[in-house]
Formats: structure tokens, C-alpha cells, sequence
DNA sequence: TATGAATGAGACTTCATTCAT
DNA sequence: AATGAATGAAGTCTCATTCAT
């Protein structure tokens, strides 16, 4: 991965996070990363590709942010690692969240498959504590997880952790 | 508002909510509308010009449908209408939240307003109850319904109510 | 057919005709029609749309010109009628004709079969004068044509009566 | 001649030969040779430079090709040899041919001079056997060589042998 | 109101060529 | 000799928009 390779992949990072895929053009892109628009696809052949080797990189992304949460103890640790997880991304993150989640509505891109070790862990440990409804349990909280993380990446000055101390309340965490 | 009128804004409706705003060409809305090209500028203006005209749609709707949840007379009553909320999408409207909530992702649409009367009436609801901190309570329950809408408007086959139920014993509702 | 398309159709044989199909750029085809580029791709869709347009063309002039031989009455005036082929192409047609010509060097578009009925009814003129191998007979002023035309169209000031009268002789005409 | 440079060599013949010089891109030489692209343009200066390459064999081809007619001792041999010679076209050479012939419709390329000399020599032994018009009957011979020459190469499985004899027969060879 | 021809800017992509290594 | 990163111009094609009818 050449330098210039770098550049390209941090200024489409930047504007497809900000701008939109489709909004971006690749000439934009290549005026702020200070290449020729032609390296663009001598790299990466395409557009599309130029997004796919950004959603690589996402998915390593995602990997890593779940790698800790596995790695618990008890249920309630567990439990409390995943409510804290929105709180966790790192503002060298942001871009990369805020495409992913932005890509979800753009119908062809959609893979929800990187969530799934997260949402069976999170069962097991509602079904541990006793839950009546392990499974809807999980859904509730990945449905807060979202609302979360949205609110943290659309508005960038955070959320106040008083909410996620409410949320912990009803857990008894 | 003729007929054409009609078909344009539904056409661009469906396409721009599928496929996204920058992603719809003017042609494949005429296409799809079955009209000429030129019929949507001499409607519309521009490109900008429909969305808008289809975000006042939108705006209406947003209004419609909270109009419900003012009227509650308890603050018990309050908080569950508004939980339900993400369960009383019609069909009809999908495409309408869709075209929404893809939009947050792209700078310049972005206006939260119109959600305030709703976050007001819940914060006094939460207070009323005696609730320790209301505005988190109630930011807290904004995050579940973004979650959970975009839930809906992703997996169309919708949510199991098993997921309502759980959150509403949380509430003692 | 509107007078623009017309003029690209006009334009283009041209080009085409006198630079090959490969390097003419549709930005000359539109300069030398005096249209927008855009306009190319309204009419005909694409560069190769543009090409089978005139090809389309080409075939009814083809078929024009093969007209008048089936006509003849008798096997010598079908036989005389087919050698001056080549000395009918009429101005209008040169650059048609050349391009059709140096097409055939384009792996893709080769399709012989417009000649076929001149092939058949040459055989069968050859039968009826008692050639010992009809076939081979109309293979060779397949040949004698097809290098005549050839010399016509890369040399325009045209050949000399002289070397058809050459074979007229020998073909007792 | 390095390895390499002949590897360049052949690729480029049979693209160009295959699919148009002006349809070959540089980069798809390359590949084809398995060479890096700069290096084309080490050993050959432009891609123009890459055509003239090969022309340059082309011309010493044409020129063997030839050496064997004009050694020929009675005018009868001469036509003869001369008749004969499209179907002396080995395979190796098919593509060299089938490139020189697509050539001659890219207008800027074509010079006919490396025919002269068998021109003359043809128009002498006609003229020797006491042919009323010896340029006539000449021209005549090159319409049927251009023919049968095209045919042979476009049509690869080739010609049959029973067309030439139908020739010589006209001629008394 | 409605059409569809027409445009010019800009989209994505490919090209021949150069240059540091 | 050889590579492959890099470029700028040019390629085909699409876009939002205008205008005559």
C-alpha cells in the first residue's frame, strides 16, 4: 500500500462519510487526497472498488470494537460492555461509523452479518440472568444500541452519559 | 395537483427512498412516472425543487402522526403511545420514513424540529412520574424509537411485539 | 428522423469512413455534425449504436444494389451485370462502402451473408452456361469483385474500363 | 533483440492484427506479453514506433514472398507462380497479413510500392505472350490476388484449390 | 399542460506516456 | 533492462436543465 494509495482511501473515507457515495465525485476525491483522478482507478480499478477497500477496512473496524466485548466474564459484564459500546467509538472512527451507517439505507450495500456473535452472546447472557424473553430482550437493546450510536455520530458533540446511567439502572448494572 | 403531478411525486418518492436522492437521475423519475422529462422543472423547478415538495409531504405526516400522542390524558398513557409509535408506520408510509431517515445521513437536510413537541411532552410525562433525571429518561426512549423505527424500515417483515412487551414492563406500563 | 440525427449519421460515416471506427472519437463526430456530444447519446445510445445505425443503412444500400442483378433474364447478363458491379458504386456511396470494407477486419462485425443470393444466383448462371465447376466459377469473380471494389474504393480517381473489358472477353460477354 | 522485446513483438501483432490498432490500448500489449508497460516504450519509443516495428517485418515478409516469382525463367511460370501466391501464405504469417491487409483502410499507412515490382514483372509476361492490353490484363490478376488474398485470411479454413484451377484454366497454365 | 429535442458541464474510466527506482 | 506508480489528456456516457413546439 503505497502512500498515495493511503491518501486516496482517507479523503473518500472523508467525503463519502460526509457527502454520500453517490454525491462524491471521484475527481472530488482525488483533488483532496493531491492525486491524479487516474491513480484512483490504476488502484482500485473502480468507483465501487474504491468503496469496497473502505468497507475492508470497516469490517476490520468492527471486528476489533467487538473483539473486547466477547472476552467477558459474567453475564452483567457482558451486558454492560455492549450498552457501553456506542460510547467506545473513537473519534478517529467517526467517518468510517457514520459511512457504514449511512450505506444502510442504500439497498445494495446492506450486510447485517458482522452483528451476529454480538447478538447471540448478548441471548446467552440475558438467558443466564433468567430473562422471561432472552431473544427480544437482545433485540430491545440493539435497537438502543442503534438509536445510540446514531445520535453519537449525528451529533458529534456526544451524548450525556446520564442516559446510559439510566439505561444500567434498568439492568442493574 | 394533477394527476402527473401525483405520479411524478410518487415515482420519485419509491426511487429516491430505494436507491437514494443523488443516486435517482431526473430521468428515471420520468421514466418510472411516465411522464416527460421536462413535465418535472415545469412542476417542480429542479431536482431540488421535487424533494422538497415530497418533504412537505413528509412534514405533514411526521404531524399526523403525532398528533395521537399530545392527546393522551396520563403520563402512562403518553409514554406508551409513544413506544408504539415505530409499530403504527403504515405500509403507506414506509417509503416516506425511509426517504427520511436515509436523509439524516446526507449534511445539508438534516432538521431535527420536528421531534421537540414529542421529547417535550415526554420529558414532563417522565417527570410527572417522579422520574430521577426525565430529560435522560426521555433521550434515552428517543434512542429505543430510532433504533427500533429503523428496525422496521430495514427488515420489512417487522418486529416481534415480544420486543414491545419487554420494554413496556420496563416502564410498568 | 430529425434533421440533428441526420447530420451525425452524415458525419459519422464519414469519419468513420475515412479514420476507422476505433479512432474517431464521438467528440469529432459531434464537432463535424456542429451538435452537442450529448446529443449522440440521446439518438443512438452509445458509439456502437451510433456504428449499427449506419450499418442498417448500409444493408438497404446493399440491397439496392443487388436489386437490379436478380432482374436479368438470361445467365450472360446476370454474369455481365455482376462483373460491373463494382463500377456502379455511385459517389454517394464511397465512404458507405469503405466502411463496410474495412469492417470486415473487425473481428466482430463480419456477416457475410447479404452476398449470398449474388452467390447463388452467379452459381446458378454458371450451371445453366455449362461450367464444369459452377461453384468454384462464382468463387473466383467472388474474388475478382471483391478486389475490384477493393481498388476502387482505396484509389477513387477509379479504374479503367479497359481491365473489365479484359474480362468480359474472357467470359465470351 | 531481447527475449522480451520479441514477446512485446508478437503480442502486439496479433492484438493489432485481431482487434485494430486503434483498438488495442498499450496496456493490453503489455499484459499479453507479460511485460510491464513502460517497457514497450523502452524498446519502441511511442506505440507508432511499435507498428513501425512490425511493419518493418511486414515489408521484409512481403519481399520473400516475391524473391520467388521473379526467378521464375518463361512468362507462363511467371503467372503461374503469381496466381498461386495466396495460397502460399503460411500460418505463421496469417496475422502479419490479416494486419498489412485492415492497414490499408486506416488512411494515413498505405503505400503500395512494395507491389511494383511484380506488377512489372506481370505486365511483361503478358506482354511477352502477346496479350492485346498487358496493364489491363495485370490489374486484372492484382483485382484476383487482393480477392483471394482477403478471402484467405478471413476466412481461415481456406480456399479450395478447384478456384485456382478454374483460373489457370483461362490463362492456359 | 405536456413533450421531447437539445445542451454543456461533469460523471466515471482508459489511454499513451514518463519517471523514480 | 525492467518495473510499476503516477500523470494529464482524452475517451464514452449521464446529468440536470432549457426551450421550441
Amino acid at each position: 500500500m503505497t502512500e498515495k494509495q493511503q491518501r486516496i482511501l482517507e479523503a473518500a473515507l472523508r467525503l463519502f462519510a460526509q457527502e454520500g457515495y453517490a454525491a462524491t465525485s471521484t475527481s472530488k476525491v482525488a483533488k483532496a487526497a493531491g492525486v491524479s483522478e487516474g491513480l484512483i482507478f490504476r488502484h482500485f480499478q473502480s468507483k465501487e472498488g474504491l468503496l469496497q477497500a473502505i468497507l475492508t477496512q470497516a469490517h476490520e473496524m468492527t471486528r476489533q470494537a467487538f473483539a473486547g466485548v466477547v472476552l467477558a466474564s459474567d453475564p452483567k459484564e457482558t451486558i454492560r460492555k455492549i450498552l457501553e459500546l456506542p460510547y467506545t467509538i473513537s473519534e478517529a472512527h467517526y467517518e468510517m461509523w457514520r459511512l457504514v451507517y449511512a450505506l444502510k439505507w442504500q439497498t445494495k450495500q446492506y450486510d447485517t452479518s458482522s452483528y451476529d456473535p454480538i447478538r447471540l452472546v448478548l441471548q446467552h447472557a440475558f438467558a443466564e440472568l433468567g430473562y422471561a424473553d432472552p431473544a427480544a430482550e437482545a433485540e430491545l437493546v440493539f435497537m438502543y444500541l442503534d438509536g445510540a450510536a446514531t445520535a453519537m455520530l449525528l451529533h458529534p458533540p456526544a451524548q450525556p452519559a446520564a442516559v446510559l446511567e439510566a439505561l444500567k439502572k434498568k439492568y442493574n448494572l
